[in-house]
Parts: structure tokens; sequence; C-alpha cells
DNA sequence: CGAAGTGTTGATTAAGATCAACATGCGTGG
DNA sequence: CCACGCATGTTGATCTTAATCAACACTTCG
């Protein structure tokens, strides 16, 4: 499902990949259509990835198929960052999407020569671990709607406060990524909707328009 | 809470410590007692810590005083890393607990010169990162008979399978750090017990004896 | 056009939480 | 040393939240 849009748009990479990698480090473009999967859970780590565009979910699975997702990413975020040899979980793009690649063999090699790169890189990993310790909370002990009610404060934050934000993701992508099923996903929102927190428009349910921030967040513990 | 056992035991430290922060560091030897605060959420960060002896749990609290313990730390375990300038976590000792302490300046200022240390670095915050990312598995997606026996086979290998291992952390911990209530927890260990796949020993309940741990592999999914 | 995918809502069930009672261990102070 | 109080742990009864099962509407796409 990997289509190489231009193999030869190999160049001098910037933003934050070249903070990590050191500003001779090159890299291409790839596309993802939807659904497609970057990487697997158990595959050798080959590349690091940053999204220009587009959405991708990163996840575990249990041997019967319960899945937990790990995190979203959006554009700007970079992920594939792994210590051992092999991914620790699977990357899918949820809708189509445009990744930078990079080798990571070469990331290995510009690291110790920078030390910047090395504290950016530090950085990088303490920021997922930092995501993660608030996201095991918010498992371990919120609330179906505190739940839901965090997922659209973060997914508000993160995409810069639009006014409509359109979520990339399906209604069981947001319960596996808290937890719960897409019934319950279901419900909170309509409950949301029904206090006039949040109003939907077009005709998918995924365009959402945030109409009160500070009640949303006192749903949220 | 906090007694200094021995102002003048600063002296060169070894292990993995010295790894990170290189042989010219130094440290020095704390005690706290059982239950009492090594830092708080929030604080500002000023030292890292390596379990010399005993046991520490970290955690995060909602407003409304639910609990997520992140982790437990054993002897031989290092905690209070941070990026950021304050804790994101608050730290506890669970028992009696010994621990060596480094000022975390000295740790910034040997770092950048040993690009061995800094990869440690890295790869010690990657360690929690992964152990964060699978308990997030456990926390969204396994039932509360999964998650004890996950739980217990974590402790077994962390404590090296000894014939009965010593649990330093009561139910409710149990319970806080897998996203249950202690009844629940105790209700599964129970069943483990009826089940002979566990049996204890003295009279606290926290003398654990694994009697099959195959079984107890395939009840965690 | 039909089929598959997505989302909402309703009815019912089940897993785990809550409420409660009780047993035992342990530390402290008389 | 014992008595008391508190912490810890188990088990039972009941309740609540979210899961499951189900029906239906709408969209999209081949």
């Amino acid at each position: 499902m990997l289509i190489r849009v231009n193999t030869a748009s190999r160049r001098p990479i910037d933003g934050p990949m070249a903070a990590v990698a050191g500003p001779r480090a090159l890299c291409s473009e790839f596309k993802y259509r939807r659904g497609s999967e970057i990487f697997g859970e158990g595959e050798h780590a080959e590349y690091i990835y940053q999204i220009s565009y587009g959405a991708v979910r990163t996840y575990k699975l249990l041997a019967d198929g319960r899945r937990q997702i790990n995190s979203f990413h959006l554009p700007g975020d970079m992920f594939g960052f792994e210590n051992s040899e092999t991914h620790r979980f699977t990357a899918e793009a949820i809708v189509e999407t445009h990744v930078r690649i990079m080798k990571r063999c070469n990331l290995l090699e510009a690291m110790p020569s920078e030390a910047a790169g090395s504290k950016k890189l530090i950085g990088f990993v303490t920021e997922n671990l930092q995501h993660a310790e608030n996201h095991m909370l918010l498992l371990g002990r919120k609330t179906s709607l505190e739940k839901v009610a965090a997922f659209l404060l973060e997914m508000d934050g993160r995409l810069a406060h639009p006014d409509v934000m359109t979520l990339p993701m399906s209604r069981r992508d947001i319960a596996d990524y808290l937890g719960l099923t897409l019934e319950t996903v279901s419900r909170a929102l309509s409950i949301l909707r029904d206090d006039k927190i949040l109003r939907f428009h077009g005709t998918t349910q995924r365009e959402v328009e945030m109409l009160d921030r500070e009640k949303l967040a006192k749903l949220d513990a």
C-alpha cells in the first residue's frame, strides 16, 4: 500500500527533523492511502517519520483483536523513533497521509556528533512519555464523559483551536484511544451536543464546533 | 519526613547511575520511611534517584483524589528524570526505602561531554516509555483478571522469579496501578489462589508463591 | 443500485464499583 | 504486657456504568 510519490524528491530537511538529525541529513516524501499500514508492530525499524499532511494512529493489539491506540499524530508530528531494532507498535494512515521519511541509521550516525540533536531527541522521547503518563491517568481513572471531554480538548489544542475542527478519526478510533466502545463515545458526544457544549457541522459528524470550552474543561476531571 | 542517614557519605558512584552521569559524579544516600513523599508533582526537579533498598510508587492524582500509579520502582531502578524543571508526578516510599541521590544539574553538565551517557539516558527514557505503552494497553483493554495476572507476571520477572515473592505494595496500590478497586484485585487474587495458580504464605497475604506461571501467562491476554 | 462503512439510539446484560460486615495484624501508649 | 485503634485484606450483597446486542439512517463507493 506504500506509494512513492517522487523518488527524486531527496533534499535537505528543515523543521524539527533537522533539529534532531542535523542539517546534512536527507529525507524523502511518501504517501500512504487511508487505512494503509506505515509499519507494523515487531517489524524492523528502518525509518523515522514526520507527517506533512494527514493523520496517523499508532496502536497495539491483543491476540483476540482488542486494540489500544497510543496516540494520534497530526501534521508536524514525528513518530517511529525506536530504541530497539523493532517497532513496538503499528502505525497506520487514518486518512490520505504524506510523510517525510529519514533513515534511522542516518539519525544514529548524526546524533553523537551533535549534542544539541541528542538533547532534542531526549526531549522528543520525553514528550511522548509525558503524553503516555497523562493518558494512563485517563485510561485508568476517568469516566467515559471525562475521557471524551479530555479527547476533544486535546484535539482542539493540537489543531490550534479552529472555529470548526475536522476530526480525521472515526468513533471506533476514538473509542480505542479512550478505552471505550464506539457506542459509548457516540453517546457521550450526544450528551455534549444536547448540553450545547459542541455542535456538529456537515453530514459526517466529524466536523465539530466547540461552543463552550470552559464547560468542557470542567467535565474533564 | 526526609531523614538524612549520613551526610558524609558522598563518594564516587557506580552501577547504572555512573553510566549516565559519568564516573566523576557524586551522590548521597538518603532514607525515607514507609509512606513518606520523596518528591511531589509540580515540585522543582532537583535530583535523580536510584533505589538501593525498598520500593517506590510514582503516581498522578485527579482533583477529587482518584489516583493512577504509573509504576513501581524496585532496588536498582532509577527515577526522577525530568525534561522540564518540575516533576510530572509524585514519588512515595512504599516501605522503608534507601536511595542514592544525585543533583540533576550534575547530570546535565556531565551529559553533553559524554555521548555514551547521553545514549544511556535516551535508553532509560525509552524504557519508561515502553513500559507506559504496554501499560496503556493493559489499562484500556484488559479485563480485571488479565490485569492482575499481568501484574503478578511483571513483579515475578522483576524480582527474578523467587520461590516466594514478597510484594511491598498494598491491594490498594495494586488497584491504583491497574485501574481497578482494591476489592476487585482481592477477588482476582482469590480466584487465582482457588485455581491453584498461586499460594499465599505467612499471615499478611503479601508473600506470594507462583505455582503455575504458564497458566497465569495464559490468563494474561 | 446494492453493499459496505459510519454513526446514532434504544434495550438489555455484565463486569466491576460501591456499600457493608468482619477478621486479622500491627503499632502505640498505658 | 496487654488493650485499643487503625490499617489491611477478604467476602458478600447490591448497584451503576459501560458493554453488548440490535435496529435503523445516511453516506460513499464500486
